[in-house]
DNA sequence: TAATATTGTCTCAATCTGAGACAATATTAA
DNA sequence: TTAATATTGTCTCAGATTGAGACAATATTA
C-alpha cells in the first residue's frame, strides 16, 4: 500500500449539474498556476464503496449531502493516458513525486453526473485547485484529458433519463414554478417546448403537489408553486 | 508491475446474450471443484483499452469477433470482496498464490452485455473452467459473488435500450421472420405483444428490408423474411 | 380605470396505440 | 380435387396522446 491508502489504477470523475440563469451549468477546477481546468475527480479509498467516495468528494467540493448522484459510464481508453499532464500539476504544487508515483500511472475513471440545487452550493476548490466555479455549458474552458467527451456523455445520459427518470426537480429549489421546471427542461434538452402541452403532461403524471400562489412583484398572473411529492408536506 | 501484466484493482464482467426456443440465455461458466457458477470475466492489460480487454475475452469465449456490446455499470461496493472465494478457485486449480496474490486484492468490476447470434457461438471454457454453457435467465444456478446483481442489472438496461437503441436483432441471424423477432422482444420484456401492432411499428421505423418469403414446410401462409438494414445487400 | 404581460385551461386536429377482424396462403386430411 | 387448419399480412375502428393555437383570468403599472 505505497498509494496512501487509495486504490490504484481507479478514479473517478463527476459533473457537478446545476441550473441558474436560465442556463444549464457544470462545476470546473481550475489547478495552481497550469492553467488546467477540470472536472472534479478523485480516488477511491482501499477500504470505501466506490459510490461512497464519490459522495466524500460531492460533500467536499459542495457542501452538500444528499445529492441526486448516477453513474453513467467508465472512460478507459488508453488515450487518455497522459502521466506528464499530473507531473505538471505536482510540480506546480512542488510537491515532489516521492511516495505519489501511482498518481503518474494509468487510471480508469468511473464517471457520474450529480444534480442539485443551484443556490445550495458553495463551490470549494481543493489543495490542488485555486478555484472551482460554476461554467454553462455553452461556455465552458478547454478541459484537461478526455473531460469534454465525459461532459458531453454526462449530457447526453441525462437527457435520456429525463423523461424516464423524471429527473428534473432535482436542479430546482423544493419549491418551484411550472415555468420554472419547463425552463430547466428546455436547458436540458436544448429546445423550446409549448407551454401548454409541457404543463399538461407534467401535471398529468401526478408527481407535483400544488401550493398556494406566489406573487412575484410582477405586472401579471401569479404562477402556482409546486413541489415534487416527497418534499415537505 | 508484480500482476503479470494486469491492472490492479480492475475486473470486467460480461453478461452474453442469446436467443434460442423462445428463452433468453446467457453464458455461464462453471468452475474447476468448486462448484462455483460465474459471469464470463476478465482482466485489463496495462496498456489495452478498456473495451479492448473486453472484446480480447469475447472472442476467447464466444469464437465471434464483431459484437454488439454495450458497458452499463461499474461494481465498486466493498460487499463484493471476498478474497476467499478467488482462493477457494486458485486451490482447486493446484495454482500457488505465488505471484498470484494481487487477484485476493480488491476488484472493481465494468459490466457489459452482449448481444450475439445464438447459432454462431461455440462457447469454450477457460484454463480455471471446466464448462461455459447456455442457461435460460429464468433456470439460472446460484451465482457467486454479486453476479446475479449484475445479471439483473443487464437485463434492466437491455430492457431500456430495446426500444431507443432498436437492438433487438443482434440476437439473430441475418435473415429472420417477424415472428422470430416479436419472440424476442418478448423474451426480453417478459410480456406478450400485440401481434398487428408489433408489426405495424417495427415496419413503420423503416429499418428492415424484406427479402423472399420463407417456406417452412408448415401447413400456413409463409411468412417473409427480413433483415436489418445493414447486413447483405 | 385602462393597458400589459403572463398564467391556467380549453379546444381541435393530427397522430399514435391497442384490439379485433378478415382475406390470403401453404400444407394436410378426406 | 376439395375441404380443413394454422398462420400471415393488412385493415379498421375506437380510444388515448400530442402539437398548436385561443381565450379568459389575473397582478401590476400607467
Amino acid at each position: 500500500m505505497d498509494s496512501k491508502g487509495y486504490l490504484k489504477h481507479i478514479a473517478y470523475d463527476s459533473v457537478i449539474f446545476g441550473f441558474s440563469g436560465e442556463k444549464l451549468k457544470i462545476l470546473i477546477m481550475k489547478y495552481h498556476n497550469t492553467g488546467l481546468f477540470a472536472l472534479p475527480g478523485g480516488f477511491v479509498k482501499h477500504d470505501e464503496d466506490l459510490n461512497d467516495a464519490v459522495r466524500r468528494g460531492l460533500k467536499e467540493r459542495t457542501g452538500l449531502d444528499d445529492i441526486y448522484l448516477e453513474q453513467f459510464y467508465a472512460f478507459g481508453s488508453m488515450a487518455r493516458y497522459k502521466p506528464e499532464v499530473m507531473e505538471a500539476i505536482m510540480k506546480a504544487n512542488n510537491q515532489t513525486l516521492e511516495g505519489y508515483s501511482w498518481l503518474l500511472d494509468r487510471f480508469i475513471s468511473v464517471a457520474y453526473y450529480a444534480l442539485i440545487n443551484y443556490e445550495d452550493v458553495v463551490p470549494t476548490p481543493d489543495a490542488l485547485s485555486d478555484s472551482c466555479d460554476w461554467y454553462a455549458l455553452d461556455e465552458l474552458p478547454n478541459l484537461m484529458l478526455d473531460h469534454s467527451i465525459i461532459v458531453a456523455k454526462a449530457l447526453q445520459t441525462l437527457r435520456e433519463n429525463l423523461e424516464r427518470k423524471l429527473v428534473g426537480m432535482n436542479l430546482l429549489p423544493s419549491l418551484f414554478t411550472m415555468k420554472e421546471l419547463q425552463q430547466v427542461y428546455e436547458a436540458i434538452l436544448g429546445e423550446k417546448l409549448h407551454r401548454g402541452t409541457f404543463q399538461r403532461k407534467i401535471l398529468n403524471l401526478g408527481i407535483l403537489r400544488r401550493h398556494e400562489k406566489q406573487f412575484s412583484g410582477a405586472a401579471n398572473k401569479a404562477p402556482f408553486l409546486y413541489s415534487f411529492e416527497g418534499n415537505l408536506i
